[in-house]
DNA sequence: AGCCTATATGAGTATATAGTCATATATTAC
DNA sequence: GTAATATATGACTATATACTCATATAGGCT
């Protein structure tokens, strides 16, 4: 990253897809190790790694080496407000676009 | 978009580019024509309307049209909340980064 | 009507992304 | 040491994205 609005593109970037999304989910209430992370979004052990490192290397999560296995952990509690706050502007859609159906 | 993953994930897409984020501080102080979004941001008109569309279909932004012109607006405050706390996010790393190369 | 301005869009390109499968790299247990 | 487990990565593919240039569409003006 080169000006601050692509670093600041590349954090949101970072929770900006459903798989990355689902992890920040489980995430949520503590750190997880790899293998019980990809199970649980339902997404290859590869591709959940290539996930978790770009979501590492952008500042999104933070790891823990604990023996054999990597803990990955929500690394600031922005990243949930941010999170919280796009499933808001999802309802307002949601409920706005249900007023318009209604309308016709 | 089928399910609330990948719409949430898109909402989130349409704040994560370099471009879109500098629209949406140009319409941080109130609602903009593309004919001066454009130039503003630095971007061809035509590349700028693309954005400014996807933007308004994921509900980041809403717009209205006066004669010739279409003014486009931020539709949700989460939207500039989201994105002053990516901003800080984006501090926390920056100085975050220099404590580990002072640390060297 | 014709002309100008503002915005959107079709077509194309180059690059990025998400994904898969196979393999490499630790780390631990035996 | 070997075997087994956990994670990362190389190579590849298919699709999505950002972008450009040219053109279409629409509204206002004379």
């Amino acid at each position: 990253m080169n000006d601050t609005a692509s670093m600041h593109a590349e954090i949101l970037n970072a929770m900006a897809q459903p798989t990355r999304l689902k992890i920040i989910e489980l995430l949520r209430d503590g750190e997880r190790c790899v293998c019980e992370i990809f199970p649980a979004v339902g997404s290859e052990q590869s591709n959940t790694s290539r996930h978790l490192n770009m979501m590492l290397a952008s500042g999104v999560l933070s790891r823990r080496k604990d023996g054999l296995k990597i803990f990955y952990a929500i690394k600031h509690p922005e990243v949930l407000e941010i999170v919280d706050l796009a499933a808001r502007i999802m309802t307002h859609e949601i409920t706005g676009r249900h007023k318009l159906l209604k309308a016709v």
